[in-house]
DNA sequence: AGCTTATATAAGCCTATGCTAACCTAGCAG
DNA sequence: CTGCTAGGTTAGCATAGGCTTATATAAGCT
């Protein structure tokens, strides 16, 4: 499996979203999901071997983080399909966001 | 389907390479991979659907060019999972890159 | 209207994937 | 060594999705 197919996954960008700027243990991760332990365990794999997520050992517990570089795939590819464009799609990122939350109130911007 | 599982396909992330900077027909788009056209025209169909192409009509033919704001979710996306380390990511793509072009001859830098 | 070109839709097949239940393994405490 | 805890592995099922062939629709031409 590649990268993109890991990340299409909604319960997978979770687990990504979840180890954002921290390490949680695979229990802790599995413990925040309605689905069985083994289905979370088999997210982890998938993302491990993608290069997703690097593990730690630390006794019993199996201590996971975002591995940084194995996001650049996904970067370039926005790179690629939008050249000199991806500084402005921030912004229009935010627009989209704001008119959702505001249920489409009135475009005065 | 949603945008993530659209681009998890390496064909629908070849179409929107195609039809970057640039607006192509649907027959043009189904010329260039070895599937059939109706293949192409079901995958034409989840993009345009999850937003990621827009379709203009000319005669009997269909122009297709890609929706920059689609792709706005997957950019946000990474910036959630790496908080501000979204700058450094394309510099790590680079590197990668040309590890993988110099078939990874020495690590001289 | 009938023909052609461009593209969409439908039905059916096949494979991939996500989930669960059941089981296996590793580390550690006693 | 026993037992507990953390977590990975396997088998089997069900659904989703991609592909092909066959067919439909739509616009333009004559």
């Amino acid at each position: 499996m590649e990268v993109f197919e890991a990340v299409a996954q909604s319960k997978r960008r979770e687990i990504l979203k979840l180890l954002s700027g921290r390490e949680l243990s695979a229990g802790e991760i599995a413990s925040r999901f309605a689905v069985t332990q083994p289905a979370i365990s088999q997210h982890l794999k998938v993302l491990k071997d993608v290069g997703l997520l690097s593990e730690r050992r630390e006794g019993t517990k199996r201590m996971l983080s975002v591995r940084a570089e194995g996001l650049a795939e996904l970067h370039d590819f926005l790179a690629e399909v939008l050249p000199s464009r991806l500084d402005r799609l921030k912004e229009v990122a935010e627009k989209e966001e704001r008119v959702k939350r505001d249920g489409r109130r009135a475009k005065q911007n």
